[in-house]
DNA sequence: GGCAGTAATGAACCGCGGTTAACTGGCGAT
DNA sequence: ATCGCCAGTTAACCGCGGTTCATTACTGCC
């Protein structure tokens, strides 16, 4: 079973808030597995500009997909929101692994599955989807406006500067005055 | 190997440019690959606003992972732009067959991660590039402006209405004039 | 030729987001 | 208390894209 060779044979990674796990640039071809903590995954642009491309939660599974396939650089930062543990596992051991047993091959198969699914989603959102919808909908997944992100960071996921992102909040404010009077 | 499976076991599919392979909302559960001809597979909005996911060419296989994953519908249809040729097998089998045989299952991770590769790329586009970046990449990537695709379609594609390409386009065209000039 | 249908373009108006800059409030350090 | 720092908000200006409507160009059809 995947997980289980995560934890046998994976390298512990502990991280304090604030640190990468890789670069922007970088050749990192592991994959990794969240233990503990929060984290997010971004571009960062030659003009400084800084767009999350996701959030990444306890539980999930992150790499970078370009430096997996063809040897490539990461085309992303991985750096920790909260303090973190991770498992580290180079993904040729992994896809080594996967051409000798069933078992494991079966799991990548269904992780990879997810993970192109919850990017499908995301494009989804991305494509058909205005600034403010998905503000919305972040509302409506994560609950009401989470203290674990900062506005700063909610706009680098919604791909806007934290202006308009208080400009959006104001808008529905006073939208809901409206309704409310 | 899989490209074999699926010739043997594939169910041959040919259709007139224009015609659906899924809409969406069905439940189509099949891998298409394409073995001749050009594909859109596009997201409707309620609204009748169109935005094209991604152009399918040859060689290259399809499905919605929405209802792979997790037995949903199809997030978005697929119709073709040219007269086609794919070959049709469902996910099931597919997944059945890399249960049993470590070939299959190889080339199946390959794919699902190729397939997420390119996702991601598209997500960064989306994300952190302008429509009138887009577009540019676009031109460089299909070398110079297609024939094969519509203004509509290729708008859509990129997000934007025909009108808003035709400015960009209009506006690239004035700033060529003032460098040549 | 005349006609309708469609694709692409163009113009006018408006709202949203980027940019820049100023302002506010909270927090820790001294 | 004061200072500085940082996050979040607000405002003014501008450019881009959506919306609507009109125009042009091309095509097939009678």
């Amino acid at each position: 079973m995947l997980k289980q060779m995560m934890a046998e044979r994976g390298r512990k990674v502990r991280l304090a808030a604030g640190e990468f796990v890789f670069h922007q640039g970088d050749g990192d071809e592991s994959v990794y597995g969240v233990e503990r903590g929060l984290l997010k995954a971004f571009y960062t642009q030659p003009d400084g500009r800084e767009f999350i491309k996701s959030i990444v939660p306890a539980g999930a599974f992150i790499a970078s997909l370009n430096a997996l396939v063809g040897n490539g650089e990461c085309t992303f930062s991985l750096a920790a929101i909260e303090d973190c543990e991770l498992l580290a596992l180079p993904y040729r051991e992994l896809r080594g692994a996967a051409s000798e047993d069933l078992e494991i091959a079966r799991d990548l198969i269904g992780l990879l599955a997810e993970l192109a699914s919850r990017k499908e989603r995301r494009e989804y959102q991305l494509l058909c989807m205005s600034a403010e919808e998905r503000y919305e909908l972040f509302l409506e997944e994560s609950g009401g406006n989470p203290d674990w992100l900062s506005q700063a960071d909610l706009a680098a996921y919604l791909g806007i500067t934290p202006q308009a992102l208080s400009r959006i909040k104001r808008r529905r404010r006073e939208r809901k005055q409206i309704r409310g009077s």
